[in-house]
DNA sequence: TTTAGCAGTCATAAGATGGGAGTGCCAGGA
DNA sequence: TCCTGGCACTCCCATCTTATGACTGCTAAA
């Protein structure tokens, strides 16, 4: 039917879109956004001034649907946005938002009483987004392997046991316990220390995790099972278990309506808590100058192919280490979330910015 | 309330109950957990073999009802058990259970696996428990405050600024950042941390909190600044800010057919995410001998009365420090659970108690 | 004390019905 | 060529009704 008249255009699924099919979609994103319900081309005369009838808004959305941009959920429905058609709308037709002087300002006070320590920053910054945003937040915290060394200290814990501490160029502690020889004093370990730090300062810890500690050690005229056991300290050290990552606002996917099914509900609460598939979706964001969208089937899994999620990378120093995201049903505001995303990264930089006279 | 445990039973609710009357309450416990359904009488004679006819059970149930121990969630329906028909249940009449071969091994190779920090384990036990038990598991670490002082070690990063690592005698190392004064030499605060750990070594760390340690140095000999900025270390580190809580396995509870209501669900929801409440709720239990359960009302909280707890302590060395917690629905296998829940705190004593020799 | 039988209760599931929101299409008008 | 009013049609959804069946408590007899 209407499906000839325009073959030839809808092919590449991206027909060039009128003023006026643009202000459509973008109204009707917006409206479902809004109300969780499909838009019908009655409600937007109704509601938003658009000069033409609902017949002719009937007309412009069954091309907006052959195009791609909109489905309908059954025959006698309004429509709802598609994929592709968030895709337009967050590419090239939403308004930008800003925060508010008040989240502004919550954010702000936020930061200012926050803690130096990284872990505690991460936590606080995730639970502060996931409240502001009424989402689920999360962040890929630094990992290990792009930071540089800067430190290691080893301390003499008992007549067999020592503790290796390891300051990473984020300011992170990594500790490991070690054994050592009995006949060990707490003056080897500190002159042990120093000479790990002139030797390896600087090196980032994915070059940590191979070098031979050991022959090194040896060379220099200490025991060999001590040798080894520090050996031992860095490899556990480099090798980052898995990327951090907090979690906060899962409780907020319920009052969505489109988490009302349990199954969808479960297999997003599921992902959320492997972490792994979380991390996976948001690693590359890494590499993006500012905040970025995963919109449904573009997060490349079926199980959360009903979520979109808003990511934005942080810095610490003038190194990018890490990824704030948001993520939450589809039908989501996206500008506002953006807003919030990039403002609490930046104050997020600030602060890790502050810190870094370290 | 049920805070002391036994008075309720000698109160109103606690008439005789004949070995048949113990027999019909265990069963329908039995019976209920398994399959979700209130319990009718003729279920009963069908299933069980009670050598006597459904009117007589029906009686019989009309007694437990009476007396407290079970109630009708319609007229038309069969029973289930009140808290107080749990709570009989869980002190008296159900069978202790063992774990199966098969989940001993899992948890010993599980912990032969684990690593040796403190907060890996922690959190690896949690994931472990979540999974098994198919429910929620939780852990409150070791407070702060009960630790003792092992050893301090400042390091000196930069001209202005240097890392506090203070050890607990749990092995953990708690960092903070400090500033110290300009002339500060590396040498420095190795003379600083050998003089805190002489001074303060064994000392609690709620004492630690509140000792002018600022007096302590500036007598002898460190500057103001230096002495203050360690005095900050210290409260920081001894102030914990929270104790920390780590849960899985929350997407159990779609499961479960009392939470297909999402408020219900909401609700325990943002209890877990909120942390205090969990804390509050088994922070007593850290003084229990072994397993211990609270049921429903029990827990004094509104918003999880559909909840259980099953909790254990778990030690490390020869002190108590924190408590493993298994959450789910009243209507929870509490014989399986208990034993899941000791049997994984022995291998987590065990797995310290190795570790002590630190 | 137990049991069979019976009348009564009530949640739940399964049709039946009507309203309403929304569509596509067409023919006439600017 | 584009827009619009009108109309027939589709289909979801809320509401109501009805039937079913799993229970119960009670009574009277064994």
């Amino acid at each position: 039917m209407t499906a000839k008249d325009k073959p030839a255009k809808a092919a590449p699924l991206a027909p060039p879109l009128d003023q006026r099919k643009a202000f459509i979609l973008a109204t009707v994103v917006y409206e479902y956004v809004a109300t969780a319900e499909p838009v019908g081309s009655q409600t937007l005369t109704q509601k938003y001034n658009l000069g033409v009838s609902s017949a002719t808004i009937r007309n412009e959305m069954a091309e907006l649907e052959a195009a791609g941009y909109l489905v309908q959920p059954h025959t006698s429905a309004g429509r709802i946005p598609s994929d592709a058609g968030y895709r337009t709308y967050v590419d090239r037709l939403m308004q930008p938002e800003t925060l508010t002087n008040e989240e502004a300002k919550r954010i702000r006070d936020e930061f200012r009483a926050a803690s130096r320590e990284l872990d505690d920053v991460i936590e606080q910054t995730t639970r502060l987004v996931g409240e502001l945003s009424h989402n689920v937040a999360f962040m890929i915290a630094p990992s290990r392997e792009t930071q540089t060394f800067r430190h290691i200290q080893l301390i003499w814990l008992s007549e067999r046991t020592g503790l290796a501490i390891l300051v990473t160029s984020v300011g992170v502690a990594v500790q490991t316990h070690f054994e050592h020889g009995e006949q060990v004093t707490a003056d080897d370990l500190t002159r042990l220390s120093n000479r790990l730090n002139v030797t390896f300062g600087g090196r980032t810890m994915r070059e940590l995790g191979d070098v031979e500690v050991t022959a090194v050690l040896r060379d220099a005229g200490f025991g060999e099972d001590l040798a080894r056991a520090v050996e031992g300290a860095f490899r556990a050290a480099a090798r980052s278990p898995e990327p951090i990552v907090a979690s906060s606002g899962a409780q907020h996917l319920l009052d969505q309506p489109e988490f009302q099914d349990l199954r969808k509900l479960q297999s997003v609460l599921r992902i959320i808590e492997e972490q792994k598939t979380l991390y996976d979706l948001v690693a590359n964001s890494i590499n993006d100058e500012g905040p970025n969208v995963k919109i449904g089937r573009e997060l490349g899994s079926d199980e959360i192919m009903e979520c979109s999620v808003v990511t934005v990378p942080y810095r610490f120093g003038d190194q990018t280490v890490g990824v704030l995201a948001i993520m939450g049903p589809r039908r989501m505001p996206y500008a506002r979330l953006m807003a919030l995303a990039s403002g609490t990264a930046q104050s997020l930089n600030r602060h890790f910015a502050d810190a870094d006279h370290r």
